[in-house]
DNA sequence: AATCTCATGTAATGGGTTACATGATTTT
DNA sequence: AAAATCATGTAACCCATTACATGAGATT
């Protein structure tokens, strides 16, 4: 058993319950639709894969297939890895614990001048508000997909908490930007 | 040198910038204050404090003041801890990588039924519902110290970023959990 | 008397990133 | 021919939490 405490086991495995690929496709897939909430590096990926079909809950057939592609391990979940993935969707999930480094920095920011927390919460508006756009985008072609017939709504809504995520940053982050300039300019 | 690249050492460099105290009260602080954005274990602060010392950046006076308090050990900050400090300050944060496990969740959720989505969801409602009166609480708190004259900004301005925060992720839950309802009732 | 909070610390463990190593194939 | 991408993997390291150990003073 080894309670394996971390998340990576189930990340795969729900990824494998999509469809059967390979440890570098996972990857490329969390790169693309789930950056924006969850990360994985190979380091992660590749043991976990190997854990996985040790205990049972995937399977690996090699397949160096010739014609388009190049050889890549393909792994499938089977029914108990099924089992162990729909037993810990039903868990709640845990609490998460945030590390802004940027509200660490604007809360001592009685030691450095209001000159550099602007500049700060001017990069954080730009990168909130192209992750937004991103994640608006990400929505658009999910509609599109959905009128055509392909159920997307649970991707969907993940975008979705981002573009509510981003702006509530980026408004924050204007916001504040007002207020440090207005206080700046009370003083001499 | 050794490049701790941990954030912790600047932590406890800003805290110990308010004022000269210990490892115990740093805690403290951080628990209250700051534990929406950043946290830190005992494992973590004491090494780092005589990491600081060893380095010229803090010195310990030992004051078991019998007065009124038990014995601790008081840290204060030095000028090139006062430096090291502006130095990170200055420096752009890094950006930070998000871990929502709920996210995967409901990425995941067409592996399990709606109502185990929907209750996640409620809880995490509840949750951010809290924690944003929380967050609302503090803003007024600091209002009124702001009143009396005394300087807490920057420390109203993440309390504000969590007004932002918690309110988008609310009802973003809101929303999701409608449209999962309504997805729901259209099928057989 | 027992227990709670104050207060400081260390060791074990775990989780994750980064750097490194390798080699095939495709693109420029 | 060189560079980029595909593809898999390991080892070292770093950061952080948890559990453990200790003991004094305050509270019930």
């Amino acid at each position: 058993m080894k309670e394996n405490a971390g998340k990576t086991k189930y990340v795969v495995l729900g990824m494998l319950a999509r469809c059967p690929q390979s440890g570098y496709t996972i990857k490329k897939w969390l790169e693309n639709e789930h950056s924006h909430f969850w990360q994985e590096s190979y380091g992660q990926i590749y043991p976990t894969l190997k854990k996985l079909v040790a205990e049972g809950f995937a399977v690996c057939g090699e397949t160096p297939q010739k014609e388009n592609g190049r050889g890549q391990i393909l792994y499938s979940i089977t029914p108990t890895g099924r089992a162990e993935l729909e037993a810990w969707l039903r868990e709640p999930p845990d609490i998460e614990k945030l590390r802004y480094e940027l509200l660490l920095k604007i809360s001592f920011g009685e030691h450095t001048s209001p000159e550099v927390l602007l500049g700060h919460l001017d990069a954080f508006i730009r990168r909130n508000e192209k992750l937004k756009g991103d994640m608006d985008g990400y929505i658009a072609f999910f509609d599109k997909l959905q009128a055509q017939g392909t159920e997307c709504t649970n991707s969907r809504l993940t975008a979705l908490c981002g573009t509510y995520l981003y702006g509530a940053l980026k408004d924050w982050a204007q916001e504040a930007k007002r207020i440090i300039s207005e206080k700046g300019s009370v003083e001499p």
